[in-house]
DNA sequence: TGTCTAGACTTGTACGGACCACTTGGAGGG
DNA sequence: CCCTCCAAGTGGTCCGTACAAGTCTAGACA
Protein backbone atom coordinates (compact mmCIF):
# COMPACT_ATOMS: atom_id res chain seq x y z
CA UNK A 1 0.00 0.00 0.00
CA UNK A 2 2.03 3.03 -1.31
CA UNK A 3 1.80 6.02 0.55
CA UNK A 4 1.28 8.99 -2.23
CA UNK A 5 2.94 12.18 -1.02
CA UNK A 6 1.61 15.73 -1.64
CA UNK A 7 4.40 17.83 -3.17
CA UNK A 8 4.60 20.98 -0.78
CA UNK A 9 7.44 19.97 0.78
CA UNK A 10 10.47 18.30 -0.43
CA UNK A 11 9.91 14.81 -0.29
CA UNK A 12 12.74 13.67 1.83
CA UNK A 13 11.02 16.23 4.69
CA UNK A 14 7.83 14.21 3.94
CA UNK A 15 9.47 11.36 4.83
CA UNK A 16 11.34 11.89 7.31
CA UNK A 17 7.86 14.14 8.92
CA UNK A 18 5.58 10.68 8.49
CA UNK A 19 8.69 8.52 9.50
CA UNK A 20 9.16 10.40 12.58
CA UNK A 21 5.36 10.73 13.38
CA UNK A 22 5.59 6.45 13.35
CA UNK A 23 7.66 6.90 16.01
CA UNK A 24 7.35 10.05 18.94
CA UNK A 25 3.72 8.10 18.37
CA UNK A 26 4.48 4.87 19.78
CA UNK A 27 4.06 2.67 16.70
CA UNK A 28 7.05 2.47 16.26
CA UNK A 29 8.98 1.53 19.59
CA UNK A 30 12.23 1.78 20.84
CA UNK A 31 14.87 -0.99 19.48
CA UNK A 32 12.23 -1.60 16.48
CA UNK A 33 13.58 -1.73 13.27
CA UNK A 34 12.54 0.64 10.47
CA UNK A 35 11.29 -0.90 7.24
CA UNK A 36 14.26 -1.14 4.77
CA UNK A 37 15.79 1.32 2.30
CA UNK A 38 14.03 -0.79 -0.30
CA UNK A 39 10.69 -1.29 1.16
CA UNK A 40 10.60 2.68 2.37
CA UNK A 41 11.04 3.09 -2.05
CA UNK A 42 7.81 1.17 -3.06
CA UNK A 43 6.31 2.57 -0.05
CA UNK A 44 6.70 5.97 -0.69
CA UNK A 45 7.40 5.89 -4.23
CA UNK A 46 10.98 7.08 -3.91
CA UNK A 47 14.38 7.05 -5.06
CA UNK A 48 16.80 5.54 -2.83
CA UNK A 49 19.11 8.91 -2.27
CA UNK A 50 15.52 10.50 -1.11
CA UNK A 51 14.61 7.35 1.52
CA UNK A 52 18.65 7.79 2.61
CA UNK A 53 17.87 11.78 2.80
CA UNK A 54 15.17 11.67 4.89
CA UNK A 55 16.62 8.54 7.32
CA UNK A 56 19.62 11.29 6.92
CA UNK A 57 17.21 13.71 9.21
CA UNK A 58 16.09 11.13 11.82
CA UNK A 59 19.88 10.16 12.46
CA UNK A 60 21.09 13.82 12.88
CA UNK A 61 17.78 14.04 15.69
CA UNK A 62 19.01 10.91 17.01
CA UNK A 63 16.14 9.51 16.70
CA UNK A 64 17.70 6.22 15.00
CA UNK A 65 20.76 4.69 14.46
CA UNK A 66 21.82 2.82 11.48
CA UNK A 67 23.91 -0.65 11.41
CA UNK A 68 25.25 -1.39 8.21
CA UNK A 69 24.23 -4.63 7.04
CA UNK A 70 21.28 -4.93 9.45
CA UNK A 71 18.91 -2.16 9.17
CA UNK A 72 17.76 0.88 10.45
CA UNK A 73 16.57 1.09 14.51
CA UNK A 74 14.57 3.19 16.70
CA UNK A 75 16.66 4.45 19.79
CA UNK A 76 15.51 4.88 23.17
CA UNK A 77 14.05 8.26 24.20
CA UNK A 78 13.62 10.30 26.95
CA UNK A 79 16.11 12.38 28.90
CA UNK A 80 18.23 11.91 31.83
CA UNK A 81 18.24 15.07 33.99
CA UNK A 82 22.10 15.77 35.28
CA UNK A 83 21.78 18.51 37.71
CA UNK A 84 24.25 19.70 39.51
CA UNK A 85 22.81 20.95 42.40
CA UNK A 86 21.82 17.57 43.16
CA UNK A 87 25.70 16.25 42.01
CA UNK A 88 28.21 17.93 44.40
CA UNK A 89 26.57 17.13 47.38
CA UNK A 90 29.31 15.83 49.70
CA UNK A 91 27.18 13.42 52.29
CA UNK A 92 25.77 11.69 48.70
CA UNK A 93 29.17 10.36 47.63
CA UNK A 94 30.59 9.30 50.85
CA UNK A 95 27.26 7.39 51.29
CA UNK A 96 28.44 5.33 47.88
CA UNK A 97 25.75 6.84 45.88
CA UNK A 98 26.98 7.31 42.17
CA UNK A 99 25.93 10.46 40.53
CA UNK A 100 25.23 9.37 37.56
CA UNK A 101 22.76 6.50 39.17
CA UNK A 102 20.95 9.62 41.54
CA UNK A 103 20.57 11.14 37.98
CA UNK A 104 18.89 7.91 36.54
CA UNK A 105 16.40 7.88 40.01
CA UNK A 106 14.54 4.82 39.43
CA UNK A 107 13.59 4.90 36.02
CA UNK A 108 15.21 1.81 34.00
CA UNK A 109 17.96 -0.27 34.73
CA UNK A 110 21.29 0.26 36.60
CA UNK A 111 24.30 2.88 35.67
CA UNK A 112 27.01 0.52 34.82
CA UNK A 113 30.61 1.55 33.78
CA UNK A 114 32.54 -0.73 30.78
CA UNK A 115 35.82 0.01 29.23
CA UNK A 116 37.43 1.50 32.24
CA UNK A 117 40.90 2.11 31.71
CA UNK A 118 43.54 4.22 34.18
CA UNK A 119 47.06 5.44 33.53
CA UNK A 120 49.48 7.94 35.23
CA UNK A 121 51.05 9.89 32.64
CA UNK A 122 52.64 13.15 31.66
CA UNK A 123 49.94 16.34 30.95
CA UNK A 124 50.24 17.92 27.32
CA UNK A 125 49.90 21.39 27.86
CA UNK A 126 46.21 21.47 27.07
CA UNK A 127 45.26 19.17 30.22
CA UNK A 128 48.17 20.69 32.41
CA UNK A 129 46.07 23.60 32.11
CA UNK A 130 43.13 22.49 32.98
CA UNK A 131 44.58 21.39 36.10
CA UNK A 132 46.58 24.47 36.84
CA UNK A 133 49.91 22.93 36.80
CA UNK A 134 53.03 23.43 34.50
CA UNK A 135 52.83 20.40 30.88
CA UNK A 136 54.40 17.45 31.49
CA UNK A 137 53.59 17.30 35.24
CA UNK A 138 52.32 13.96 35.74
CA UNK A 139 48.37 13.03 36.20
CA UNK A 140 46.01 10.05 37.17
CA UNK A 141 44.30 9.66 33.94
CA UNK A 142 41.06 7.88 34.51
CA UNK A 143 38.62 6.95 31.19
CA UNK A 144 35.58 5.30 31.38
CA UNK A 145 32.07 4.84 29.28
CA UNK A 146 28.66 4.70 31.45
CA UNK A 147 25.88 2.78 30.24
CA UNK A 148 22.46 2.15 30.89
CA UNK A 149 21.30 -1.45 30.16
CA UNK A 150 22.67 -1.85 26.53
CA UNK A 151 22.66 2.17 25.96
CA UNK A 152 25.79 3.98 26.29
CA UNK A 153 24.90 6.94 28.04
CA UNK A 154 28.19 8.63 28.54
CA UNK A 155 31.91 9.10 27.90
CA UNK A 156 34.51 10.44 30.82
CA UNK A 157 37.59 11.15 31.01
CA UNK A 158 39.58 12.18 34.03
CA UNK A 159 42.69 13.92 35.27
CA UNK A 160 43.97 14.19 38.38
CA UNK A 161 46.87 15.15 39.52
CA UNK A 162 49.42 12.84 40.26
CA UNK A 163 50.89 14.28 43.25
CA UNK A 164 47.62 14.29 45.31
CA UNK A 165 45.49 11.15 43.74
CA UNK A 166 48.58 8.90 43.09
CA UNK A 167 49.02 5.52 45.24
CA UNK A 168 45.67 6.26 46.87
CA UNK A 169 42.57 4.08 44.89
CA UNK A 170 41.66 6.81 43.07
CA UNK A 171 44.52 5.54 40.68
CA UNK A 172 43.04 2.07 41.19
CA UNK A 173 40.50 0.79 38.27
CA UNK A 174 38.17 0.33 40.79
CA UNK A 175 38.67 3.71 43.03
CA UNK A 176 35.62 2.01 45.81
CA UNK A 177 32.26 3.47 47.06
CA UNK A 178 31.93 7.17 46.10
CA UNK A 179 34.16 7.35 43.71
CA UNK A 180 37.78 8.92 43.06
CA UNK A 181 36.23 11.94 45.33
CA UNK A 182 35.53 10.20 47.98
CA UNK A 183 39.33 8.77 48.44
CA UNK A 184 40.08 12.44 48.10
CA UNK A 185 38.32 13.57 50.77
CA UNK A 186 38.97 10.71 53.10
CA UNK A 187 43.02 11.87 52.51
CA UNK A 188 41.89 14.88 53.67
CA UNK A 189 40.83 17.10 50.69
CA UNK A 190 37.73 18.94 50.76
CA UNK A 191 35.60 20.06 47.38
CA UNK A 192 34.96 23.49 47.54
CA UNK A 193 33.88 24.35 43.73
CA UNK A 194 32.83 22.65 40.54
CA UNK A 195 32.77 24.55 37.34
CA UNK A 196 31.63 23.01 34.30
CA UNK A 197 31.71 24.27 30.74
CA UNK A 198 28.98 23.14 28.49
CA UNK A 199 30.14 22.95 24.59
CA UNK A 200 27.90 20.90 22.15
CA UNK A 201 29.52 19.60 18.49
CA UNK A 202 28.91 16.60 16.29
CA UNK A 203 30.43 13.62 17.29
CA UNK A 204 33.90 12.14 16.39
CA UNK A 205 33.78 8.42 14.68
CA UNK A 206 35.21 7.40 17.59
CA UNK A 207 32.91 8.98 20.21
CA UNK A 208 30.14 8.38 17.56
CA UNK A 209 30.95 4.33 17.74
CA UNK A 210 31.32 4.51 21.65
CA UNK A 211 28.41 6.23 22.20
CA UNK A 212 26.03 4.01 19.51
CA UNK A 213 25.07 7.26 17.82
CA UNK A 214 25.26 8.32 13.83
CA UNK A 215 27.44 10.47 12.89
CA UNK A 216 25.66 14.05 12.14
CA UNK A 217 24.07 13.59 16.03
CA UNK A 218 24.79 16.25 18.49
CA UNK A 219 27.22 15.56 20.77
CA UNK A 220 26.89 17.53 24.69
CA UNK A 221 30.29 17.97 25.67
CA UNK A 222 31.03 19.33 29.46
CA UNK A 223 34.50 20.39 30.71
CA UNK A 224 34.12 20.26 34.76
CA UNK A 225 36.91 21.52 37.09
CA UNK A 226 36.72 20.60 40.44
CA UNK A 227 38.55 22.25 42.77
CA UNK A 228 39.28 21.52 46.76
CA UNK A 229 41.59 22.19 49.22
CA UNK A 230 43.82 21.11 52.12
CA UNK A 231 45.27 22.60 55.25
CA UNK A 232 44.97 25.60 53.40
CA UNK A 233 45.89 24.95 49.93
CA UNK A 234 43.72 25.06 47.13
CA UNK A 235 44.50 22.93 43.98
CA UNK A 236 42.59 22.21 41.29
CA UNK A 237 41.81 18.52 41.73
CA UNK A 238 40.10 16.78 39.06
CA UNK A 239 39.63 17.88 35.64
CA UNK A 240 37.03 15.64 33.24
CA UNK A 241 36.07 15.78 30.02
CA UNK A 242 32.39 14.18 29.86
CA UNK A 243 30.21 13.45 26.50
CA UNK A 244 26.92 12.85 26.14
CA UNK A 245 24.98 12.16 23.36
CA UNK A 246 22.53 15.14 22.74
CA UNK A 247 19.66 13.81 22.86
CA UNK A 248 19.45 11.66 26.38
CA UNK A 249 20.09 14.67 28.33
CA UNK A 250 19.49 18.18 29.97
CA UNK A 251 22.04 19.71 31.89
CA UNK A 252 20.46 21.88 34.93
CA UNK A 253 22.25 24.49 36.60
CA UNK A 254 21.05 26.61 39.42
CA UNK A 255 22.63 30.13 39.93
CA UNK A 256 21.78 32.84 43.18
CA UNK A 257 21.81 36.40 41.92
CA UNK A 258 24.39 38.20 43.33
CA UNK B 1 45.86 21.23 -10.40
CA UNK B 2 43.87 18.36 -9.45
CA UNK B 3 44.80 16.80 -5.55
CA UNK B 4 44.48 13.25 -6.49
CA UNK B 5 43.11 10.79 -2.70
CA UNK B 6 44.70 8.43 -0.74
CA UNK B 7 42.20 6.18 -0.56
CA UNK B 8 41.95 4.68 3.11
CA UNK B 9 39.37 6.72 3.90
CA UNK B 10 35.95 7.21 1.96
CA UNK B 11 37.02 10.18 -0.56
CA UNK B 12 34.26 12.21 0.90
CA UNK B 13 35.91 12.15 4.12
CA UNK B 14 39.26 12.78 2.38
CA UNK B 15 37.85 15.60 0.50
CA UNK B 16 36.33 17.80 4.15
CA UNK B 17 39.31 16.54 5.58
CA UNK B 18 41.54 18.81 3.36
CA UNK B 19 38.94 22.14 3.20
CA UNK B 20 38.39 22.03 6.90
CA UNK B 21 42.08 22.30 7.22
CA UNK B 22 42.47 24.95 4.75
CA UNK B 23 39.39 26.87 7.06
CA UNK B 24 41.03 26.06 10.55
CA UNK B 25 44.60 26.61 8.71
CA UNK B 26 43.56 30.22 7.85
CA UNK B 27 44.01 29.82 4.42
CA UNK B 28 40.14 30.25 3.86
CA UNK B 29 38.68 33.21 6.45
CA UNK B 30 35.94 33.92 7.81
CA UNK B 31 33.26 35.49 5.04
CA UNK B 32 35.79 33.45 1.83
CA UNK B 33 33.86 31.58 -0.59
CA UNK B 34 34.48 27.92 -0.93
CA UNK B 35 35.48 26.78 -4.27
CA UNK B 36 32.04 25.85 -6.45
CA UNK B 37 30.77 22.25 -6.51
CA UNK B 38 31.87 21.88 -10.16
CA UNK B 39 35.25 23.13 -9.25
CA UNK B 40 35.42 20.79 -6.41
CA UNK B 41 34.90 18.36 -8.45
CA UNK B 42 37.37 18.73 -11.21
CA UNK B 43 39.74 19.16 -7.99
CA UNK B 44 39.08 16.31 -6.71
CA UNK B 45 38.04 14.17 -9.48
CA UNK B 46 35.14 13.21 -7.78
CA UNK B 47 31.54 12.81 -8.21
CA UNK B 48 29.17 16.00 -7.25
CA UNK B 49 27.84 13.87 -4.85
CA UNK B 50 30.70 12.84 -3.18
CA UNK B 51 31.59 16.49 -3.34
CA UNK B 52 28.11 17.67 -1.39
CA UNK B 53 28.74 15.00 1.29
CA UNK B 54 32.16 16.58 2.18
CA UNK B 55 30.26 19.76 2.41
CA UNK B 56 27.74 18.14 4.27
CA UNK B 57 30.36 17.73 6.83
CA UNK B 58 31.49 20.98 7.11
CA UNK B 59 28.22 22.52 7.20
CA UNK B 60 27.23 19.64 10.54
CA UNK B 61 30.24 21.18 11.94
CA UNK B 62 29.22 24.75 11.75
CA UNK B 63 32.34 25.47 9.65
CA UNK B 64 30.99 26.79 6.58
CA UNK B 65 27.16 27.23 5.14
CA UNK B 66 25.99 27.25 1.92
CA UNK B 67 23.51 29.79 0.08
CA UNK B 68 21.46 29.07 -2.45
CA UNK B 69 22.51 30.28 -5.58
CA UNK B 70 25.23 32.26 -4.28
CA UNK B 71 27.83 29.28 -3.07
CA UNK B 72 29.34 28.58 0.44
CA UNK B 73 30.53 30.48 2.56
CA UNK B 74 33.45 30.05 5.90
CA UNK B 75 31.64 30.99 8.66
CA UNK B 76 32.98 33.00 11.61
CA UNK B 77 34.69 31.07 14.64
CA UNK B 78 35.75 31.15 18.14
CA UNK B 79 33.24 30.94 20.98
CA UNK B 80 31.49 33.01 23.10
CA UNK B 81 32.20 32.09 26.74
CA UNK B 82 28.57 32.66 28.59
CA UNK B 83 29.15 32.24 32.08
CA UNK B 84 26.39 32.22 34.82
CA UNK B 85 28.38 34.00 37.80
CA UNK B 86 29.14 36.74 35.50
CA UNK B 87 25.41 37.49 33.79
CA UNK B 88 23.53 36.93 37.42
CA UNK B 89 24.83 40.14 38.73
CA UNK B 90 22.29 42.65 39.91
CA UNK B 91 24.75 45.80 39.92
CA UNK B 92 25.26 44.94 36.15
CA UNK B 93 21.96 45.35 34.64
CA UNK B 94 21.61 48.20 37.43
CA UNK B 95 24.34 49.89 35.53
CA UNK B 96 22.99 49.43 32.17
CA UNK B 97 25.06 47.02 31.30
CA UNK B 98 23.98 44.09 28.79
CA UNK B 99 24.31 40.61 30.00
CA UNK B 100 25.10 39.47 26.41
CA UNK B 101 27.65 42.90 25.95
CA UNK B 102 28.95 41.51 28.97
CA UNK B 103 30.28 37.83 27.36
CA UNK B 104 31.58 39.31 24.42
CA UNK B 105 33.89 42.16 26.60
CA UNK B 106 35.64 44.20 23.74
CA UNK B 107 35.66 41.52 21.03
CA UNK B 108 34.27 42.47 17.69
CA UNK B 109 31.12 44.94 17.06
CA UNK B 110 28.91 45.33 19.44
CA UNK B 111 25.71 43.42 20.31
CA UNK B 112 22.31 44.40 19.09
CA UNK B 113 18.53 43.45 18.67
CA UNK B 114 16.50 43.21 15.90
CA UNK B 115 13.43 41.57 15.35
CA UNK B 116 12.07 42.80 18.39
CA UNK B 117 8.29 41.73 18.99
CA UNK B 118 6.52 41.74 21.99
CA UNK B 119 2.73 41.00 23.06
CA UNK B 120 0.45 39.77 25.56
CA UNK B 121 -1.49 36.74 25.37
CA UNK B 122 -2.82 33.54 27.25
CA UNK B 123 -0.18 30.69 27.72
CA UNK B 124 -0.39 27.04 26.53
CA UNK B 125 -0.30 24.53 29.17
CA UNK B 126 3.38 24.17 28.41
CA UNK B 127 4.79 27.52 29.15
CA UNK B 128 2.44 28.64 32.17
CA UNK B 129 3.56 25.33 33.56
CA UNK B 130 7.16 26.81 33.34
CA UNK B 131 6.09 30.34 35.09
CA UNK B 132 4.24 28.27 37.90
CA UNK B 133 0.84 29.76 36.42
CA UNK B 134 -2.18 27.88 35.99
CA UNK B 135 -2.88 27.65 31.67
CA UNK B 136 -4.26 30.31 29.90
CA UNK B 137 -3.24 32.48 32.94
CA UNK B 138 -1.88 35.89 30.28
CA UNK B 139 1.76 36.45 29.92
CA UNK B 140 3.69 38.63 27.88
CA UNK B 141 5.95 37.09 25.29
CA UNK B 142 8.69 38.94 24.21
CA UNK B 143 10.69 38.06 21.86
CA UNK B 144 14.12 38.86 19.67
CA UNK B 145 17.09 38.08 18.11
CA UNK B 146 20.86 39.50 19.00
CA UNK B 147 23.62 39.34 16.41
CA UNK B 148 26.94 40.93 16.47
CA UNK B 149 27.67 42.20 13.05
CA UNK B 150 25.94 40.81 10.52
CA UNK B 151 26.14 37.56 12.25
CA UNK B 152 23.26 35.79 14.23
CA UNK B 153 24.55 35.29 18.19
CA UNK B 154 20.78 34.10 19.87
CA UNK B 155 17.36 33.52 19.79
CA UNK B 156 15.41 34.39 22.90
CA UNK B 157 11.83 34.26 23.74
CA UNK B 158 10.70 35.66 27.54
CA UNK B 159 7.59 34.91 29.02
CA UNK B 160 6.58 37.27 31.89
CA UNK B 161 3.48 37.12 34.17
CA UNK B 162 1.23 39.58 33.21
CA UNK B 163 -0.20 40.56 36.44
CA UNK B 164 3.63 41.53 37.02
CA UNK B 165 5.27 42.90 33.92
CA UNK B 166 1.55 43.90 32.25
CA UNK B 167 1.78 48.00 32.26
CA UNK B 168 5.11 48.12 33.16
CA UNK B 169 8.01 49.15 30.84
CA UNK B 170 9.29 45.71 30.42
CA UNK B 171 6.34 45.10 28.24
CA UNK B 172 7.61 47.49 25.56
CA UNK B 173 9.72 46.84 23.08
CA UNK B 174 12.41 48.99 24.24
CA UNK B 175 12.51 47.86 27.46
CA UNK B 176 15.16 50.37 28.41
CA UNK B 177 18.82 50.53 30.23
CA UNK B 178 19.21 46.79 32.30
CA UNK B 179 16.19 44.97 30.27
CA UNK B 180 13.07 44.07 31.42
CA UNK B 181 14.35 42.39 34.88
CA UNK B 182 15.88 46.12 35.67
CA UNK B 183 12.49 47.42 35.18
CA UNK B 184 10.80 44.60 37.54
CA UNK B 185 13.37 45.17 40.29
CA UNK B 186 12.35 48.74 40.20
CA UNK B 187 8.83 47.86 40.63
CA UNK B 188 10.23 46.16 44.24
CA UNK B 189 10.68 42.30 42.72
CA UNK B 190 14.09 40.82 44.09
CA UNK B 191 15.35 38.22 41.45
CA UNK B 192 17.05 35.68 44.06
CA UNK B 193 17.55 32.17 42.04
CA UNK B 194 18.39 31.40 38.08
CA UNK B 195 17.80 27.98 36.81
CA UNK B 196 18.81 26.86 33.70
CA UNK B 197 18.02 23.87 31.87
CA UNK B 198 20.87 23.09 28.54
CA UNK B 199 19.79 20.80 25.61
CA UNK B 200 21.04 20.07 22.77
CA UNK B 201 19.24 19.27 18.98
CA UNK B 202 19.51 20.30 15.36
CA UNK B 203 17.54 23.77 14.61
CA UNK B 204 14.08 23.59 12.97
CA UNK B 205 14.15 25.10 9.40
CA UNK B 206 13.29 28.23 10.94
CA UNK B 207 15.52 28.34 13.54
CA UNK B 208 18.18 27.40 10.92
CA UNK B 209 16.91 30.47 8.74
CA UNK B 210 17.08 33.22 11.64
CA UNK B 211 20.83 32.06 12.53
CA UNK B 212 22.47 31.95 9.61
CA UNK B 213 23.04 28.10 10.72
CA UNK B 214 22.98 24.72 8.89
CA UNK B 215 20.04 22.76 9.05
CA UNK B 216 22.01 19.74 10.44
CA UNK B 217 24.58 21.56 12.83
CA UNK B 218 23.76 21.53 16.36
CA UNK B 219 21.90 24.42 18.52
CA UNK B 220 22.39 24.95 22.36
CA UNK B 221 18.94 25.76 23.49
CA UNK B 222 18.68 27.20 27.34
CA UNK B 223 15.71 26.77 29.28
CA UNK B 224 15.91 29.60 31.78
CA UNK B 225 13.50 29.95 35.05
CA UNK B 226 14.22 33.02 36.94
CA UNK B 227 12.50 33.35 40.65
CA UNK B 228 12.23 36.47 42.87
CA UNK B 229 10.41 37.85 45.73
CA UNK B 230 8.33 40.45 46.95
CA UNK B 231 6.81 41.51 49.95
CA UNK B 232 7.60 37.48 51.22
CA UNK B 233 5.95 36.73 47.48
CA UNK B 234 8.06 33.96 45.69
CA UNK B 235 7.25 34.36 41.65
CA UNK B 236 8.79 32.88 38.88
CA UNK B 237 9.35 36.14 37.11
CA UNK B 238 10.24 35.27 33.85
CA UNK B 239 10.90 32.05 31.67
CA UNK B 240 13.18 32.20 28.62
CA UNK B 241 13.90 29.65 25.82
CA UNK B 242 17.29 30.71 24.06
CA UNK B 243 18.69 29.47 21.05
CA UNK B 244 22.57 29.63 20.42
CA UNK B 245 24.16 27.94 17.48
CA UNK B 246 26.34 25.45 18.74
CA UNK B 247 30.18 25.97 17.64
CA UNK B 248 29.72 29.54 18.36
CA UNK B 249 29.17 29.36 22.11
CA UNK B 250 30.06 27.65 25.35
CA UNK B 251 28.05 27.99 28.27
CA UNK B 252 29.87 28.27 32.06
CA UNK B 253 28.79 27.59 35.22
CA UNK B 254 29.79 27.31 38.53
CA UNK B 255 28.11 25.06 42.06
CA UNK B 256 29.32 24.62 45.40
CA UNK B 257 30.03 21.94 46.51
CA UNK B 258 27.39 20.92 49.61
C1' DT C 1 25.71 -32.68 16.01
C1' DG C 2 28.42 -29.05 14.89
C1' DT C 3 30.86 -26.21 11.27
C1' DC C 4 31.46 -23.98 7.15
C1' DT C 5 29.85 -21.75 3.04
C1' DA C 6 26.96 -19.64 -0.43
C1' DG C 7 23.51 -16.56 -1.10
C1' DA C 8 20.12 -13.12 0.14
C1' DC C 9 19.46 -8.93 2.36
C1' DT C 10 20.99 -4.88 4.48
C1' DT C 11 23.41 -0.25 4.58
C1' DG C 12 27.66 2.49 2.72
C1' DT C 13 30.07 4.62 -1.09
C1' DA C 14 30.37 6.41 -5.66
C1' DC C 15 29.23 7.36 -10.20
C1' DG C 16 26.14 9.33 -13.88
C1' DG C 17 22.25 12.50 -15.48
C1' DA C 18 18.36 15.86 -15.25
C1' DC C 19 15.79 19.68 -13.79
C1' DC C 20 14.55 23.39 -10.42
C1' DA C 21 15.37 27.68 -7.60
C1' DC C 22 18.02 31.46 -6.53
C1' DT C 23 21.63 35.12 -7.35
C1' DT C 24 24.32 37.95 -10.11
C1' DG C 25 25.77 40.81 -13.68
C1' DG C 26 25.57 42.40 -18.22
C1' DA C 27 22.92 43.48 -22.44
C1' DG C 28 19.37 45.89 -24.11
C1' DG C 29 15.58 49.13 -24.14
C1' DG C 30 13.15 52.89 -22.26
C1' DC D 1 20.58 57.40 -16.60
C1' DC D 2 17.70 53.81 -14.83
C1' DC D 3 15.05 49.87 -15.30
C1' DT D 4 13.94 45.26 -17.20
C1' DC D 5 15.08 41.02 -18.81
C1' DC D 6 17.91 37.20 -19.76
C1' DA D 7 21.87 34.11 -19.54
C1' DA D 8 25.26 32.07 -16.79
C1' DG D 9 26.59 30.21 -12.54
C1' DT D 10 25.41 28.47 -8.15
C1' DG D 11 23.41 25.16 -4.79
C1' DG D 12 18.88 22.03 -3.97
C1' DT D 13 16.21 18.11 -5.25
C1' DC D 14 15.49 13.76 -7.49
C1' DC D 15 16.19 10.04 -10.34
C1' DG D 16 18.90 5.95 -12.16
C1' DT D 17 22.81 2.42 -11.62
C1' DA D 18 26.67 -0.20 -9.72
C1' DC D 19 29.57 -2.24 -6.48
C1' DA D 20 31.52 -2.77 -1.65
C1' DA D 21 30.94 -4.31 2.92
C1' DG D 22 28.59 -6.12 6.96
C1' DT D 23 24.87 -9.49 8.77
C1' DC D 24 22.09 -13.36 8.83
C1' DT D 25 20.24 -17.82 7.53
C1' DA D 26 19.47 -22.00 5.20
C1' DG D 27 21.67 -25.75 3.44
C1' DA D 28 25.73 -28.52 2.45
C1' DC D 29 29.13 -30.91 4.56
C1' DA D 30 32.20 -33.36 7.79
Amino acid sequence: MPEPLSGDLPAYQEIADRLRARIVGGALGAGARLPSEQELRTLYGSSRETVRKALAILKAEGLVVSQHGRGVFVQRRGRVRRSAADRYVRSAWHAGISAGQADLGDRGPELRADMVRVETLEADAATAGRVDLPAGSRVVRRERRYLQGDRPLQLAVSFLPADIAGGTRAAEPDSGPGGSWARLEEAGWRFTVVREEVESRIPTFDEATLLHMSPGSPLLVVHRIATGERLGETRVLDYSAISLPAELHVLVYESAVR
